[in-house]
DNA sequence: GTTCGAGATATGTGATCACAAATAGCGAAC
DNA sequence: GTTCGCTATTTGTGATCACATATCTCGAAC
């Protein structure tokens, strides 16, 4: 709207700024979403600040920041640890999964374009790729990738960020499922079921084929939580200590 | 399990800890709930550390969480303010508010007991005071409880923590509607509906009330919000200086 | 062998300081 | 009168320190 008198503004490299709490913040979201912490598992700020090679005041609030987001907790004694959850609390997100995911695939659905079906198929290719090695760690990652890709499309940050910190709570727990064939198989059945929905256009079926899915991964879930926990309760205290952090 | 051969465990006060930081962070949190906060205010970390009679560090922590509950915002050169919902991100929320609420309503309403309806009809009359004095601070707490007591009868602290985080983002839009008293009379409506749903433990039509009430009050938003925007933008910045805190 | 308890260590919390970057204030030049 | 540019102030960030309390270690007592 404004005439300027000075240059024409230089290409402008755009820095934008990045924090060191940021950074931590990003690493230590990434590695709970990718299940490379256990759930209760035991941890200290300044044992994190020395991992990641900073001082523990970036780590103190990328840790408050995740505390938000219910990925970790400090307990009654100010005790810092991964947040486990329980049976009951594990149906609640899928519940709510099913929910706010299942509006974002029907209007991401609508919102399709032809360049977004290129790139869903390269991320599902990806998917399957990660699926036929058993790599889990690599295949929750491109799990997340590909459902995000898909809800971006919908166009509803706010929802997103929401259904993101749901993944962030369930990552731990993927730690427990043994890296089974045939777990991974029924869900790339769905994936599959997912993409056909939004090639098709087909919002509802897009909602149908993403239900479907969290509620499988919440099933092969439930079998493991709850049901150890009261073995383990017994058998060895479910609190370990800090191992690795990233 | 265990039997103990000490005392048989005094009446225990059970005295939670409650650090300087978590005080802060209430505080702040309730605060913007209110609607207490404009959109888009800035803030600094050692004015509201000053006004809160405490040094920067706790407040810096309770920010960081509400940064990530979307509640506060850095800009890109660092700067503290109130995060500013725009239209579409208003709708957002509205949607998923719809899903998420109308969820824990029909829960609520298959899980209520007698006892739950005397407190939800007490809470019910607090806001219908609310509502007759014109005290909005007043009528949104009083709201908000008035939510908050019917979604815990659900018994998903999971699906409650997440929708309060949504309350969270809409308090300050809250500031912009006037006390009107034609939007509060259509409100108590609503919740009117709402309080003989849940009597009658009918779960369906304690989720359509609900939604109506949440698209009423996002209707009422719509009306103010991004319209008044382009004007404010060419007749006044829209960052006001940091004013009173809390 | 188990339990209790005192000393030692570990750990989150709050405060303070230093620094770099951004903003605001203000004067000079055209 | 407006705009540019320099200076002073503000402000978030990161580091370090002190402290209270929880946790752990390990030995003594029954």
């Amino acid at each position: 709207m404004q005439v300027r008198k000075t240059k024409p503004l230089p290409p402008l490299p755009s820095v934008a700024r990045d924090s060191m709490a940021d950074q931590v913040y990003r690493h230590l979201r990434d590695s709970v979403m990718a299940g490379r912490f256990a759930p209760g598992q035991r941890l200290t700020i300044r044992g994190l600040a020395e991992a990641l090679g900073s001082s523990p005041m970036p780590v103190r609030e990328a840790l408050r920041r995740l505390q938000a987001e219910g990925a970790f907790e400090f307990s009654d004694t100010a005790r810092l640890s991964v947040v486990e959850l329980s049976g009951s609390q594990l149906r609640d997100v899928r519940d709510a999964r099913v929910a706010l995911e299942g509006l974002l695939a029907e209007r991401a659905a609508s919102r399709m374009t032809g360049v977004d079906d290129s790139e869903i198929t390269q991320l599902y290719d990806r998917l399957q790729a990660a699926a036929d090695a058993v790599d889990v760690p690599g295949y929750l990652s491109a799990n997340f990738a590909f459902h995000r890709r898909i809800y971006e499309i919908a166009q509803a940050p706010i929802i997103l960020g929401a259904v993101e910190n749901f993944w962030v709570l369930i990552g731990p727990c993927f730690v427990l499922v043994a890296p089974d064939a045939t777990h991974l198989r029924r869900s790339m059945d769905a994936h599959r079921r997912i993409l056909d929905a939004l090639m098709h256009r087909d919002g509802p079926a897009a909602r149908a084929a993403v239900t479907d899915d969290i509620m499988q991964a919440a099933n092969s879930l439930s079998r493991v939580i709850d049901k150890p926990e009261k073995a383990r309760s017994v058998a060895a205290p479910n609190r370990r200590r800090e191992d690795r952090s990233a």
